[in-house]
RNA sequence: GGCCCCGUCGUCUAGAGGCCUAGGACACGGCCCUUUCAAGGCCGCGACACGGGUUCGAAUCCCGUCGGGGUCACCA
């Protein structure tokens, strides 16, 4: 009898979860349910600076949203272990397997700066301090990391997804940080140990975490702690080749705001009033493109200039989500991503993705986000997916479009409004599409192409077409298809149209 | 820059030495349908990065060049 598989995703709650860690997530997932194991969710909190209670809550909607459920009831939160973490730590040292470091931050990047002014790699060493040196730091109220002291050696692994022979030579290896100065583990350091406590058998990860492996493995070992599989998963990225993340989006929405200053001959200030945002704040990152807005802030900021969410790229689940995707078509869409089952299959149900499933089908090279393709797959699915699936999905949209005013219209009114337009591609375009018969006429906006095209062609032939089918379609009394096909197709051939 | 990973149509990929005149999907172009926007139908364009080997035979194996990416944190 095999070994059962156990996998898991272990986010750190520093934001909404994006399309890459959806994608890392799923992987597990599906690895572990197609093997009949178990996937584990951990929340790695380990920044205290940068993890949220209201991020992991997003993290929490939007996988239960994605349908990738847990089979850990208990929720590990890496912050809450800090006496394991000690415990072992204490021990390494006493074995002198690690021992504290005194430099500050400034100190460090110091001698970064001269390693990059020399070209080569930073490689810290150890100093050999006294006794004296070290209470000397100690008084000056230095509060020093805890470093493991790395056996100096080639390391190499076998990746389930690169193949053999991944690692380093003896020459890139260096003592690393396993507890920070604010006491918290760092992420090499606590992720090897609540593994080796969980029992994981298989790690699908990002490729940027190939070369940490090497750290993980020198721990496993001083530990003695057995070695997971380690499967290191293509980059996904955007489709000018740079790497995929939520930058993307407050980038364009800078770009518009400081178009915007400029039109309107505004000043920051301007901008801040009208959003309700603190001026400095908005000041600052106008010109500071290292700063960026959270999600509230960047609705507000919007509104304020006229942009519309649908010009942004979607990076997060949640954007999608916004957007009206449906969640397994996303999954399908990311799991194709560095994936394929082979031949020429593509669309799948998450049970035929559970099935299909091998680490043998994931790619090596890094993969490019096309939203056209997922456009296309989401197109696909509405059409085929039930009227009550659709009908959940909307209002799933709805819960997160407060401002729609189909909020509100009763389930049998938004089942006709998806019947209506059928061949939609997202569920916001039902909501944009229809939602002129719930707001009054002067708030309703014309598309100023169709208004030319349709409405002014031949000259206002198609507006006065539309005037004179008015008292035609007043006196119906049997407001049903046949009915009215019958009335305008008189109405037209009587007068020639 | 050092170290590491990768390299098939514009994009995601199929392809595990002869099944390849390289298949599919999305995008793109054309036609059809349609007094909006879509959706739909038909047809088409389009790739093995380059150079050397190995072999009767290479997209598939080896080497080099070039190109892309990752990493070099008290972030994960």
């Amino acid at each position: 009898m095999a070994t059962p598989v156990v996998t898991r995703f272990a986010p750190s709650p520093t934001g909404y979860l994006h399309a890459g860690g959806a994608r890392t997530a799923l992987f597990n997932w599906l690895l572990a349910r197609h093997h009949g194991g178990q996937y584990l969710l951990r929340i790695e909190d380990t920044d205290l600076a940068r993890s949220t209670e209201e991020s992991v809550h997003a993290l929490l909607e939007d996988l239960s949203w994605l349908g990738l459920n847990r089979d850990n009831e208990q929720l590990v939160f890496q912050s809450k272990r800090l006496d394991v973490y000690n415990r072992i730590i204490a021990d390494l040292i006493r074995r002198e397997l690690a021992y504290e470091a005194w430099e500050t931050p400034e100190e460090l990047a110091s001698q970064r700066r001269q390693a990059e002014m020399a070209r080569r790699a930073f490689i810290y060493q150890r100093p050999q301090l006294s006794d004296q040196q070290i209470s000397r730091y100690r008084a000056e109220g230095r509060k020093p990391v805890v470093r493991f002291a790395m056996p100096v050696r080639e390391y190499r692994f076998d990746d389930i997804v690169l193949g053999p022979g991944q690692g380093v030579p003896a020459s890139q290896v260096q003592d690393f940080v396993i507890r920070k100065g604010d006491g918290m583990p760092t992420y090499h350091f606590a992720v090897v140990v609540d593994d080796a406590e969980t029992k994981i058998t298989h790690v699908l990860r990002g490729q940027e975490h190939l070369l940490n492996t090497i750290n993980h493995i020198a721990l496993q070992e001083a530990l003695g702690y057995p070695r997971p599989l380690y499967g290191h998963l293509p980059i996904i990225q955007n489709t000018d080749g740079s790497k995929m993340g939520k930058r993307d989006r407050d980038k364009i929405v800078r770009h518009h705001a400081n178009l915007w200053t400029k039109q309107h001959n505004a000043t920051p200030q301007d901008l801040a009033g009208q959003s309700g945002l603190p001026t400095g704040r908005v000041a600052e990152w106008l010109k500071d493109s290292k700063k960026q807005l959270d999600g509230a802030e960047q609705t507000k900021v919007m509104k304020v200039i006229g942009l519309r969410e649908s010009v942004l790229p979607e990076i997060l689940v949640h954007d999608f989500r916004k957007s009206g995707y449906l969640p397994e078509v996303l999954l399908n869409f990311l799991a194709l991503l560095g994936w394929s089952p082979g031949g020429d299959r593509e669309r799948m149900s998450m049970d035929e993705m559970i099935r299909l499933f091998s680490v043998e089908g994931i790619g090596k090279s890094n993969a490019k986000f096309n939203r056209e393709k997922l456009l296309a797959f989401n197109t696909d699915a509405v059409a085929t997916a039930s009227p009550e699936r659709l009908l959940v999905a909307f209002k799933d949209y709805l819960s997160l479009n407060p401002d729609s005013p189909l909020n509100g219209v009763d389930d049998g009114t938004l089942a006709k409004l998806l019947r209506m337009k059928k061949g939609f591609r997202l569920l916001r375009e039902v909501d944009e599409l229809t939602r002129f018969f719930f707001i009054p006429d002067e708030q309703v906006l014309y598309d100023p192409e169709a208004v030319e095209k349709v409405l002014r062609k031949q000259e206002g032939q198609g507006a006065s077409a539309l005037r004179e089918i008015r008292p035609v379609l007043e006196v119906i009394d049997n407001w049903v298809a046949t009915e009215l096909e019958a009335n305008v197709s008189r109405h037209c051939e009587r007068v020639g149209l």
